[in-house]
DNA sequence: CAGTGGTCTAGACCACGCA
DNA sequence: GCGTGGTCTAGACCACTGC
């Protein structure tokens, strides 16, 4: 600081208070503690305020702060590692499992469901909303889908809507033998929606995690799930969510 | 005021622009087109060209616009689906592999990399850096890092540095039993290094793919890949790398 | 060289959380 | 009501590409 040696590398000035306030980050806060607000932090390291919040877009975007209106920036936990893959207790109905049924209902789907479903394009499904809460904080966002063909014996709805309907489906699939899965992982941007079930705020990074299963040949239910790409790793494979991070939350107050 | 509808709902305007642009892709260009530059298009549409940024670079994150300094504004074709995961072909070491190998060094690894490879702190891995090109653009770019006990039959290193010694080390770690694989999938920043072998710019967003292969008990490599985040669509499970996309590149011209 | 996107500034006002 | 981060503006200059 002071003397910044950095003339001669046309750096941006952004990427530099990156570096700068991470290595900050490291050495001089723990987390949950709160940073000094944006205009002050600007003034101390010379820059304007919008080239600062460039920095801490970046380093938000890193999983490193946490910003909220109204309230500062504060010292980002290290990411919770999330399982997202084989495990059995993440597939749709079984026991024990992480995510919470919303509601459900029974509509034609998009149009680019329709097609990954490959289902004729008004032949209705079933809409699954589900939850899923780590630390008690909401890290994902999924719409399940399921063919209503998958599941005749659904086909008359008597039982209420809400999450008794969710969890009708879901019951439902469980009795079915879902066979393999595949899964996509890209990234995308919270619709105003997801943004506000997921306490961001809308085009906030997500992932979204794309997961077909299928019984035999016919795809019996595809789920598209948004997870919260600033404090999500997700994991696939043997080591599952076991949650090394198990920092619980010491509540820096 | 004007007449627009939207007063009430005190949506952003950069969002409200983003949802014009997006449909406007959708219904009036084709992949490969270029788009007016941003200051026509900023006064266009009546606002700053910050704010227009601000929607574009909202497209760019979702994979619908490229954007290249010096040359413009163009539509993005759909991501390209890359396998990662359980196939072999992906394996270090494997024939028909889809990375290229570029060098290689023998040296203690980073402080983070140590930790997860269970290693001291001082012991000496061959760090293997190798890309990942489809279609002709790079997509990835990996560091494995194998841990000099695991082959120590490359303990004298008899290999000319650069292409040759990294593909030495593959070889000697495909003669390995290599066992298990867990991964796990993050969002990040391309480092000023990663982005300009990924043609982008620093801070670009990346997706992040921690994998760790073992022999027993030993981790036997660690690999680090970072791929691009608004080309690539990640794919785990069976449907593998299949290329849906088959859009070989019309050449719009 | 002209034209593009990338960076940066110095302001203003708004939406939100909280006391 | 006050302080926070979020949005927006109208400008300037820089770095890069391609002619």
């Amino acid at each position: 600081m002071g003397t910044t040696q950095l003339e001669t590398v046309p750096e941006p000035k952004y990427w530099h208070l990156r570096t700068v306030l991470s290595e900050a980050l490291d050495s001089e806060f723990s987390v949950g503690e709160v940073l000094p607000n944006e205009r002050d932090l600007a003034a101390r390291f010379g820059v304007a305020r919008a080239t600062l919040r460039q920095a801490l877009e970046q380093l938000e975007l890193e999983g490193r702060l946490q910003r909220r209106r109204g309230v500062g920036t504060t010292v980002a936990p290290p990411r919770v590692g999330v399982a997202v893959g084989d495990r059995p207790h993440a597939w749709p109905g079984a026991a024990g499992d992480v995510w919470e049924p919303l509601d459900s209902e029974l509509a034609p789907p998009p149009a680019t469901v329709a097609e990954a479903l490959g289902t004729d394009r008004e032949q209705p499904v079933h809409t699954v909303r589900r939850s899923r809460v780590t630390h008690g904080r909401p890290v994902a966002s999924e719409l399940l889908y399921v063919p209503s063909p998958a599941v005749p014996a659904l086909s008359a709805i008597d039982t209420p809507a809400g999450a008794p309907r969710a969890r009708a489906v879901l019951r439902a699939l469980h009795h079915l033998e879902l066979e393999r899965q595949e899964s996509a992982v890209e990234l995308g941007s919270a619709g105003a929606d997801e943004a506000r079930e997921l306490d961001r705020l809308p085009g906030a990074p997500v992932l979204v995690v794309t997961t077909r299963w299928s019984t035999g040949k016919r795809t019996a239910a595809l789920s598209v799930a948004t997870y919260r790409a600033d404090t999500c790793r997700l994991t696939f494979g043997d080591s599952g969510d076991v949650e090394i991070h198990d920092t619980p939350e010491p509540r820096a107050s």
